[in-house]
DNA sequence: CTCCTGTATT
DNA sequence: AATACCGGAG
């Protein structure tokens, strides 16, 4: 639900999906118009009702699998969503990578020559900043910390623990 | 207008 | 690399 889609967005219907839809198997049998009605505000709703009911129907015997390959193989299942299951859902010592990380990291490793990287080696990034125990409160905190002072536009960097060794920071135009 | 805890397709 | 999917918030 939360791809391309802002938390608050996803909070306000959560609740009533998790009431429809409490297990996989709720998500099997689920009525393709009433399931979208319900999930239309995050927007993207053709896929994520598709992808629900096939994720519903292929996993209604066993629940999801915590296997890596069989994860991948359900729709709508990419690299962000994969880790996201396994350290969330599971937790697996894994690294996320998203829009938010990658705008967090690119502040503060600005000008501090690891500030060059593809996409690819965002996520060989990740891997390498994660801590060696409690990658769940790591990733929740990096999420936290991206949505409420590392933010788009405005960041609150007086108000930011890094701001000290931070590049964003320190480059900034004015003091 | 751009962006959001992206993915699949071209 | 670019685009479609999509509503809602800034």
């Amino acid at each position: 639900m939360l791809k391309q889609t802002r938390s608050p967005t996803v909070h306000r219907i959560y609740q009533e999906f998790i009431e429809e839809y409490p297990t996989v198997e709720a998500l099997a049998e689920a009525d393709r118009e009433e399931l979208i009605e319900i999930i239309q505000p995050l927007g993207l709703y053709n896929y994520r009702a598709d992808a629900f009911i096939e994720i519903g129907e292929r996993t209604a015997d066993g629940g999801l699998p915590e296997d890596e390959d069989l994860l991948s193989d359900l729709p709508q299942v990419g690299p962000y969503v994969l880790n996201a299951t396994l350290c969330f859902g599971f937790g697996e010592e894994r690294p996320i990578m998203d829009t938010n990380v990658e705008r967090i990291y690119s502040r503060v490793f600005q000008n501090s020559g690891v500030d060059e990287f593809d996409e690819g080696d965002f996520w060989e990034l990740a891997e390498c900043m994660l801590p060696e125990r409690e990658a769940r409160q790591y990733n929740l905190g990096l999420l936290d910390f991206g949505y409420s002072i590392c933010t788009h536009s405005s960041p609150s960097c007086d108000e930011c623990f890094a701001s000290e060794y931070c590049g964003y920071y320190q480059n900034r135009d004015d003091g």
